[in-house]
DNA sequence: CGAAAACATTTTCATTTATAAACATTTCGA
DNA sequence: TCGAAATGTTTATAAATGAAAATGTTTTCG
C-alpha cells in the first residue's frame, strides 16, 4: 500500500494529505471530525492519513485528533501564537508566487518567516537555507533538507550572526531570499535596529538573485539605525501587510 | 520501542495538557477549578492530567491547583537525554580536571557530552563550540557563549554534518575537544557507523590542541565501519566509565 | 485544643467516545 | 474489463471521561 512516494523526504503528490497539513497550520489543532466534514471523506480515512503522516513526523496525533509538530515551548499552541499568527499567515500568502520547484530559499530568524515554510512541501527539492534555529527545526520537521548557517549564537532571537555567520554566508547562492526587517520608511528605505542581523541578511541578500521582504503594518513609515537596503534595489520585492 | 502510551510517555500525546501549560505560563499558579471552567472538563479529569504532568515534571501540584515548575527550562529535553543520565553524569566528571578558564572547547552531538554543560559555569570566559543544536541551546540557556558550525541539518541527531560543516570546522581552532563514539576497541580503534559524523570528528580533532574521549561501558570492544583515530594519536585521552 | 463542617482528592464504576481490525465497496489506471 | 489501491462500513476493543462514594486534609468555632 503505497499512498505516496517520499521522494527527497517530501510528501509530494497526496492533496489531502497536503490539505490536512494546511488545516493543521491555520488551526494549530484539529479534531478526526472537523477534518472528516471538511475534506468531505470518511474519519476512518483521516485515521489512515494521520497515522501515516505521523509516522512520518509531519504531525503528532492526540485521541481525537492531531496536533501541529512544534516545540510547544517555544509556540504554545493557544492563544497569542494563534493572533498574531493569522496576520502573519496572510502576510506570507502573499509570498507563495515566488515559490516553485528546484530552488533554494533562504528564510531569516524573524517570526514571520516560519509560516512561508508549511507551504513549501507543495514543491519538489526545495532546500532551505537559514540562520535561524526555529526555522531549522520546524522546516526539518516537515523533511525538508536544511542547510544552517553558523556563527555565534545570539539567543534572544535563536539565530546565528557575527562576523564567522557572515564569512560562510558567502559562499551560500540562494535562488529566494525571504526577509523582515524592523522597519520600511516612507521613502522606501529597508532598516533595523540590529547591526549584526543586518549584516547577515545583507549578505546573504548579496547572494540572492531575488529577495522579497515581507511587512507587517507596525513596521511601516520607520527609518532605524541601520541600513539594509532600498526599495529600488535591484531584485528587491516588497510585500505589505493588507 | 515503546512508544508514547498515556502513561510514563512525553506528554505530546494530549493536546489538554498543551493547554494547561499554557494556562500555567500565563497565570504561574492556576486552581482546579479554573482548569475545569476554561478547558471544559470535568475536575477529575484536570486532576487526572495534574497528576499525570506533575510525575513527568512539568508542574508542581498543591491542595486546589498546580503551579508551574522554576525550572522548567532545564527540563530533559528528549528520552534519550534522560537515559542513563547518571552514568553520563560521572563519566563527564571523569572530565571536569581537563576544564579551565579562558578556553574554546568543543562538544560533539552526543548526549553524553552535554552532561558537561553544567560544570562550565564554574569557569571563566570559556566558550563552545559545537555542531550539536541541543548543546547550543543548553549552554546558550546558561549564558555561556557559542559558536555553531553550520551545514546540513541531521534531523535525527539535532546537529550539522556534511561538506559545508567540515569546511566550515577548517577555520576553527579548538583548545580542547570533547566527543564520544559508538565504538572502542580492545586494539585502541575509535570508530563509529556514521560517515558524516566521524568526518566532522575528525576535522574538528586534527585543529584541537586537546581531545578527550567518554566512553560508556556499552562502547567497549567493539570496532564499526568508519575509523576517527586511535588511542595511541598524539593529544588524545580517553575516559571510560568505571 | 478538638470535633464537626467544608472542601479536595482518590477510588471505583458506568457511560461515552475513539480507535483499529476485518470486511465490503468503490475508484481508477493498466 | 480486470485487479489493485483507496475508501467506506461494521464491529470489537480500548481509552477517556464524569458521577458518586470513600477517604484524606484543612478550617472553623465552641
Amino acid at each position: 500500500m503505497k499512498m505516496f512516494s517520499h521522494k527527497g523526504g517530501i510528501m509530494t503528490n497526496n492533496s489531502r494529505q497536503h490539505e490536512i497539513l494546511d488545516l493543521l497550520y491555520k488551526k494549530g489543532k484539529v479534531s478526526v471530525k472537523e477534518f472528516s466534514k471538511t475534506l468531505y471523506v470518511s474519519e476512518m480515512t483521516i485515521r489512515r492519513d494521520l497515522a501515516e503522516m505521523e509516522k512520518q513526523g509531519y504531525l503528532k496525533r492526540y485521541r481525537g485528533g492531531a496536533i501541529l509538530k512544534v516545540d510547544f515551548r517555544e509556540m504554545p499552541v493557544t492563544e497569542r501564537f494563534l493572533l498574531d499568527a493569522n496576520k502573519k499567515k496572510r502576510l506570507c500568502e502573499q509570498a507563495l508566487p515566488f515559490l516553485r520547484d528546484n530552488i533554494t530559499i533562504f528564510l531569516d530568524s524573524s517570526s514571520t518567516c516560519l509560516y512561508i515554510i508549511p507551504h513549501l512541501i507543495k514543491y519538489k527539492n526545495i532546500t532551505v537555507v537559514t540562520n535561524s534555529i526555529k526555522a531549522l527545526q520546524n522546516a526539518s520537521s516537515l523533511h525538508i533538507p536544511c542547510i544552517l548557517i553558523g556563527g555565534e549564537y545570539y539567543e534572544q532571537d535563536m539565530c546565528l550572526v557575527g562576523s564567522l555567520a557572515e564569512e560562510y554566508a558567502k559562499d551560500l547562492n540562494i535562488d529566494i531570499s525571504f526577509m523582515t526587517t524592523a522597519a520600511y520608511s516612507l521613502d522606501g528605505t529597508i532598516s533595523d535596529f540590529d547591526l549584526r542581523q543586518t549584516a547577515i541578511r545583507k549578505r546573504v541578500l548579496k547572494n540572492s538573485k531575488q529577495t522579497v521582504f515581507l511587512f507587517e503594518k507596525n513596521k511601516l513609515g520607520k527609518k532605524l539605525t541601520y541600513t539594509l537596503c532600498r526599495k529600488s534595489d535591484e531584485n528587491v520585492t516588497i510585500l505589505i501587510e493588507k
